[in-house]
RNA sequence: GCAGACGUAGCUCAGUUGGUUAGAGCGUCGGAUUGUGGCUCCGAAGGUCGGUGGUUCGAAUCCACCCGUCUGUACCA
């Protein structure tokens, strides 16, 4: 005999991809389920587009080639057309929305929920596919629409069992960073490449923290965080007074005003409030709104931006939305291609800790904004629009870390054994375990899960173990002797479990059949009720 | 992409200065036990030492390249 095994296929997952669990699966659905409630409420709609597009509908070909750009997974169609996978959720909507523009009524107010692939490098947690889950109003220019789509995400997160101030959402407008830098000398198409840099430098406060930002705004940083460790980024090359400029708009600019001067007509329920020197202060987004606008008052874009800053706070405080959950924040960068307006990014507040004990750094959950010229590339009609993507993968872990995950509460199934195996016999076993399946009651609107086993039947042994290890509830047995009583027993393999540690000899441990009880027949269902009820208690008092 | 660390059985890891047939624990499978899970005992299977090439009488061990994993960093629509 040759050596087969050398032609063995390797079984192996694509890197950055994976397989999901059954327990994934489900507590991802429960999410889904949470997000999908609130998105109603708010008068949202679903639509689906599929996992391809043509490449050029997502904008994604490198500049100076006819080739996609290499952070999307893409291939030739028959007739030589690029064709991409899908890496966000909103360009493909502006693409449905730009198709059927003469059948939807605008504004158009639609969610959804699906894969997105990036082939970009993967980590712990940070995968090639991956669930977004988007909102978006198509169609409506006012900073209203803004305004609802961040209320309508601090209450999923909040939907999703994440507590009041243990999120927050923030806020920022691309025209006042955008204003910023015209007014320090970077405007005008020669300065692109310096703005892109300036505004991935400020993307970074929450990791290297200021003084890591002024480097990179200024002439770089070293990888290790002090000279000569690991690569060198190159920095944006502003000089200390352009660099004074940038940080004193992004680093730490929320302002706050006392509680007894600002409070008199004001709200405060759901004020961010701190306390120094005895004194209470409460995060005001007006004010740190109204400061910036006192020291950009020469620059028109940044005063635009600035206002319709101040406009999405007001909105959102009269409908009761304060600091606490919707935070200007002038340091929000989020993407850097599409966005024109006001853009919004969701971060948790808590430490997330992984499966070996570790704090990890999780930033945003979600994000999005105002994308004005997206449908406006298909229709040359323009088409104000503004939305809101949750990273669904990224934030089942967090809450799994957090606990606030359902772990698993599926009940596996109740197992009939099979002690004979011709077909009458089998028909009978198929019969128990449809009896269960096909019960109703206000406990079990679905019936009651059951299987009847269908391994190796001969080796009886093997069906309990098979049980055990599946983490069956009961099992159902009847051989020819309860047969001819009319009877059948039921294991609790739980109950059977606990007790066994009680046994050492393993003759005793057979036949003494611990935790099982002998039954009519026909009161399976009514038995197999009971002693599921009897666990279920149990569970719930191991719970508290 | 760049820099560094690592890669031995399904899993966790030993393996001496380069030296015969590469080991252990756990897990898996079979048996003790043909109608009862766990425990115990006995037995077995499982490895191209990440891959390819090179140095050598001889390579898991040394060298080169590649692949993969991890860490940092870049990019992230």
């Amino acid at each position: 005999m040759a050596k087969v095994k050398n032609n063995k296929l390797k079984a192996r997952l694509p890197r950055g991809f994976t397989d999901r669990s059954a327990a994934d699966i489900r507590a991802t659905d429960e999410m889904l389920s949470k997000i999908r409630t609130v998105f109603e409420r708010y008068g949202f709609d679903p639509v689906e587009t599929p996992a391809f597009e043509y490449t050029d509908c997502l904008g994604k070909f490198l500049p100076d080639t006819d080739r996609p750009n290499a952070g999307v997974f893409s291939v030739q169609d028959d007739d030589e057309q690029w064709m991409s996978l899908r890496y966000d959720l909103t360009a493909p909507l502006a693409r449905h929305v730009a198709e059927n523009i003469n059948e939807i009524q605008l504004p158009y107010r639609t969610y959804r929920a699906g894969y997105v692939y990036r082939n970009e490098k993967p980590g712990p947690g940070r995968f090639r596919q991956f669930m977004q889950f988007d909102a978006d109003t198509v169609g409506a220019a006012g900073v209203q629409a803004d305004a609802e789509i961040c209320m309508m995400a601090a209450d999923t997160m909040e939907a999703l069992g994440i507590a009041r101030g243990a999120y927050v959402i923030r806020v920022n407008n691309r025209k006042v960073l955008d204003g910023v830098m015209e007014a320090i000398g970077l405007g005008g198409e020669e300065n692109a490449e310096r703005r892109l840099t300036v505004l991935r430098a400020i993307d970074k406060l929450d990791k290297f923290g200021p003084e890591g930002v002024r480097l990179l705004l200024g002439d770089g940083r070293w990888d290790g965080g002090e000279e000569g460790k690991g690569d060198f980024t190159r920095g944006a090359r502003l000089d200390d007074e352009q660099v004074d400029t940038v940080m004193k708009f992004t680093a730490g600019v929320t302002h706050g005003l006392p509680t007894s001067k600002g409070g008199s007509d004001r709200d405060l329920g759901d004020m961010k409030t701190w306390s120094i020197d005895g004194e209470e202060y409460f995060t005001d987004n007006r004010t740190t709104c109204l400061t910036l606008l006192h020291s950009v008052r020469d620059n028109p874009l940044a005063k635009e931006g600035l206002n319709e800053l101040l406009q999405i706070a007001s909105l959102a405080e009269s409908a009761g939305y304060g600091s606490r959950r919707i935070l200007i924040d002038p340091s929000v960068v989020r993407g850097l291609e599409y966005y024109t307006g006001p853009v919004y990014e969701a971060e948790l507040l808590f430490d997330v800790t992984n499966e070996k004990g570790e704090v990890v750094q999780f930033g945003s959950v979600g994000g999005g904004g105002r994308y004005d010229g997206l449908v406006k590339r298909f229709t040359g009609r323009d088409v104000p629009a503004t939305g809101f993507s949750i990273g669904v993968s990224r934030l089942a872990t967090a809450l799994k870390n957090l606990g606030k995950l359902g772990t698993d509460d599926v009940v596996p199934p109740v197992l009939v054994t099979v002690m004979d195996g011709d077909t009458e016999a089998l028909g009978r076993y198929q019969k128990m375990a449809q009896a269960l399946r096909d019960h109703r009651s206000d406990d079990y609107p679905n019936g009651i899960r059951a299987e009847m086993y269908q391994g190796n039947w001969k080796k009886f042994g093997n069906q309990l173990k098979y049980a055990d290890r599946r983490g069956c509830p009961l099992a159902i047995i009847q051989g020819s002797d309860e047969r001819e009583a009319g009877e059948i027993q039921i294991k609790d393999l739980i109950e059977g479990k606990r007790l066994s540690g009680e046994i050492t000899d393993n003759v005793t441990w057979r036949e003494s059949r611990p935790a099982q009880v002998t039954v009519k027949e026909a009161e399976l269902v009514e038995r197999v009720k009971a002693m599921l009820a009897e666990q279920a208690e149990d569970r719930a008092k191991a719970g508290n």
